[in-house]
DNA sequence: GTCTATATGGAGATAGAC
DNA sequence: GTCTATCTCCATATAGAC
């Protein structure tokens, strides 16, 4: 509606897509602009200094998080809530594959040496954690074994995503997302009282 | 010996250690000559671009890697290596939960954007997979099986260092660490013939 | 609110004395 | 081979007209 928020909004949009593909620090503010259709100055009435659109890029992936988990929140049972997530991997591997991931790759770059930007970028995992903890809790194991195997759950997504983009393999994502399906498969048939949600 | 090999290598170890604390892009020449006790200008004797800095940085990564795997050769069965091997994430915990997997964020860096660069810092996970690949096959897995654990190890070991980065959390791979170890344990007793090497 | 023109600083890279 | 001084470019950021 209001045009100073679709403005604000291709900024946002422009600079997620660019981070995502060329990094935080080789996008320029030239670079967002011209992606927003924007004269360069134009940015500083929106964000008044590089860092500021940063976090407003982590707080567009933080919401795009929440939204996922809480379309995957519909499905029926916690296990297949946690393979809907690891299948989003895979239909994404060709992207994740050039890029990386956009959220695992964005944390990597803002840890090093901003303070505050690092701190907004961890809630990312936080929520991710949070949720699949959860679900594994809702499975039916206990506290630790439920942290104990998001912890796994996220590291491998994310680590397959890193790989796969070294290697530019977007197959290795695709052995990686089977076999975690596989896992989650066979610890539901461990669980004695496997997975009423 | 060579006062001039010992300048250079100075220069890639300055190098090597800036760009894993604080990143490629946000690593000055003026840092790296600073660490080194050299004058700015020194550098471009020993590199003619930044550019090729990285790519020195890269290839001691890579020699790093291959001592590791070397001294990991000599213990006596491939569950032991493989194991050994997570340990060694174990032990750098502290480290990699401030500033992630030297390999992993410098992959991760590199392939945004440059491409010559990013081919050989492909190299370093090539060779990781392909030990661990072997090391599988050792223990009496099918070539295909061999593969996907492979992968699924060096991910996880990725993956973990990421996200403990993001959280600061070094607690997250050593229970990370600890899952590993127990899967590599089940595995070996799995199989039928375990692991004569 | 939006755009143009410009200031400012910093980082990579070079020239050239020694 | 080594160091000092400097150049140039470019990216962030600002000033100020409209």
């Amino acid at each position: 509606m209001n045009p100073t928020h679709s403005k604000r909004e291709r900024l946002t949009a422009a600079a997620a897509t660019l981070v995502h593909q060329k990094g935080f620090s080789n996008t320029t503010l030239a670079d967002v602009a011209e992606m927003a259709k924007l004269p360069l100055g134009g940015i500083y009435y929106y964000f008044k200094t590089k860092d500021a659109l940063a976090e407003a890029v982590t707080e567009r992936r933080v919401s795009d998080i929440d939204a996922l988990l809480e379309k995957l929140d519909r499905l029926p049972t916690p296990q297949a809530r946690l393979k809907a997530l690891v299948n989003v991997w895979a239909e994404d591997r060709e992207i994740d594959a050039l890029y990386g991931c956009p959220i695992g790759s964005l944390c990597y770059e803002l840890a090093k040496g901003r303070g505050p930007l690092s701190t907004v970028a961890s809630r990312l995992f936080t929520h991710l954690l949070a949720w699949s903890e959860a679900q594994f809790g809702l499975a039916g194991f206990t506290r630790k074994q439920a942290k104990t195997h998001a912890l796994h759950l996220i590291s491998a997504l994310q680590g397959i995503s890193l790989v796969a983009n070294a290697l530019g393999d977007s197959d290795a994502i695709l052995s990686e997302t089977r076999f975690l399906t596989g896992w989650l498969d066979t610890l539901s048939r461990t669980q004695k009282n496997g997975g009423h949600a």
